[in-house]
DNA sequence: TGACATATATAGATTGCCGATATATAATAT
DNA sequence: ATATTATATATCGGCAATCTATATATGTCA
């Protein structure tokens, strides 16, 4: 099903902050693990991506690392700090009370 | 708790017409319906309802009347078309389809 | 009378995301 | 050898959704 792209609108940093939690990643990869894990449903575009990451390591909720990759590639991977671990558990209660929120008015049981 | 705005982005509509699908109502109305309703997570802005009405008027899934309440004043009631609830019922579709994945990613169990 | 709640409306600003475009290198196909 | 595709990062312009501020008008209460 296509989902309408504004339904995303400021959960997409809780996403990447939260594919950091588990482990340090790049750019590109994040986009392929957002696809896969979300079964497909969202498909970050390269244009959101780069320019949010920037404003999160602005935030200092993330920091960077060049390095280079075994096939001699350039890439820039990405860490979650403490501070944006804290920011993650912060946008994570949003979303509970946001969705609960929306349920309870769309009138579904049992999604607090 | 304050919810980000911007999570609330394309999903005011939907709500909206969940409102009317119950019964007929005038804007005002709406936002303190929607603002009990949801536990007073969502406080609508005049600024931002009343273009919205419009915009589901001429997309065709509300119609409008306006009466005159017990108390002598004008008001402009609201109810949802078939088309509305056409509309409604792929909304919230996209809905669950959209926290669903939300919640795959987070890593929450059984949030289809 | 003045303040506040009710009721609707529009204009301007902000924000988040996308599409388009650019650059560069590695892998694959022809 | 050369062209195409996938990988990888980046910026710019634009659109859509919401908010703030403002405007207008009426009813209610002190």
């Amino acid at each position: 099903m296509k989902i309408d792209k504004s339904l995303l609108t400021g959960s997409t940093g809780m996403l990447i902050l939260r594919l950091l939690e588990e482990k340090e990643m790049y750019g590109y990869e994040m986009i392929e693990a957002l696809e896969k894990r979300s079964d497909n449903t969202f498909s970050l575009k390269a244009g959101t991506l780069y320019p949010l990451l920037h404003s999160l390591e602005q935030s200092g909720w993330v920091t960077s690392r060049e390095a280079e990759a075994e096939n001699g590639r350039m890439r820039k991977y990405y860490s979650i700090t403490q501070s944006g671990m804290n920011a993650l558990s912060e946008k994570r209660s949003e979303w509970e009370a946001f969705s609960g929120a929306v349920n309870l008015v769309l009138g579904k049981a049992g999604t607090t």
